[in-house]
DNA sequence: CCCTGATTCGC
DNA sequence: GCGAATCAGG
C-alpha cells in the first residue's frame, strides 16, 4: 500500500493527534511503524506537542569518580540518589529491641530493611534492627518476607517490602 | 520484555 | 521516496 493523498492526512491528523507511530500504523494498516516514523520524517513533522515530559535537557551527571579499590569482598552497593545526598550515617546504630526505628537516613548495611508503616506519611521507618550475615531483613521479618504465598498478594507487607527493594 | 521515536541506508 | 534494521531510551 503507498501514500495516497487521503492516507498521508489521516497519518498528520493521527500524528498531530498524540497518537503514537505503532498506533497510527495499526489504524492505517497494511504499514508497519517504521513506515510511518519514516514517512513522518519526510514529511517534515517529527516535533510533536509535548503531552507530558517537560523537555529535558539531555544532560547526563557525570558518573562519580571511583572512590577508589575499595575491600575486594565489599559487596557492591550503588548509591541511590537519597542516599548519596544525605549526610553520612553517622555511626550505625542498631536498634535491637523496637522495630521501625531507623529512617531511610539512618539505615546502614546491616540493618533490617523491613518497612514500618505508610511510605508516604512522615513517621515511616523500617525495622532497623540486625539482619542476617545476608539477608537485607531481621530473622523475624526474614521469615515473613520469604513466604511465598504472602508474598503473592497485592498490598501485603511482604510486597511492599519487595518493591522497596532496590531504594535502599 | 514491552514500548517509544530517531537514524541509517539499500532498495 | 520508501521502510527494515538498528539505535537509544523509558
Amino acid at each position: 500500500m503507498g501514500w495516497t493523498d487521503e492516507r498521508v492526512e489521516l497519518l498528520k491528523k493521527l500524528w498531530q493527534d498524540g497518537l503514537s507511530a505503532s498506533q497510527i500504523a495499526k489504524q492505517l494498516g497494511g504499514v508497519t511503524r517504521n513506515a510511518v516514523i519514516g514517512k513522518v520524517h519526510r514529511l517534515g513533522l517529527s516535533g510533536r506537542a509535548a503531552p507530558s515530559k517537560p523537555a529535558r535537557t539531555v544532560f547526563k551527571a557525570p558518573r562519580p569518580a571511583r572512590p577508589a579499590p575499595a575491600a575486594p569482598s565489599a559487596p557492591r552497593r550503588i548509591a541511590e540518589p537519597v542516599a548519596a545526598m544525605a549526610p553520612t550515617p553517622s555511626p550505625v546504630r542498631f536498634v535491637d529491641e523496637e522495630p521501625g526505628m531507623a529512617t531511610v537516613l539512618t539505615l546502614g548495611a546491616h540493618m533490617c530493611k523491613w518497612p514500618i508503616g505508610d511510605p508516604a506519611l512522615e513517621s515511616f521507618t523500617f525495622c532497623g534492627r540486625r539482619t542476617g550475615h545476608e539477608g537485607p531483613y531481621c530473622m523475624e521479618h526474614s521469615q515473613v518476607a520469604y513466604q511465598p504465598a504472602q508474598a503473592k498478594k497485592k498490598g501485603s507487607p511482604a510486597e511492599l517490602a519487595r518493591s522497596l527493594r532496590r531504594y535502599i
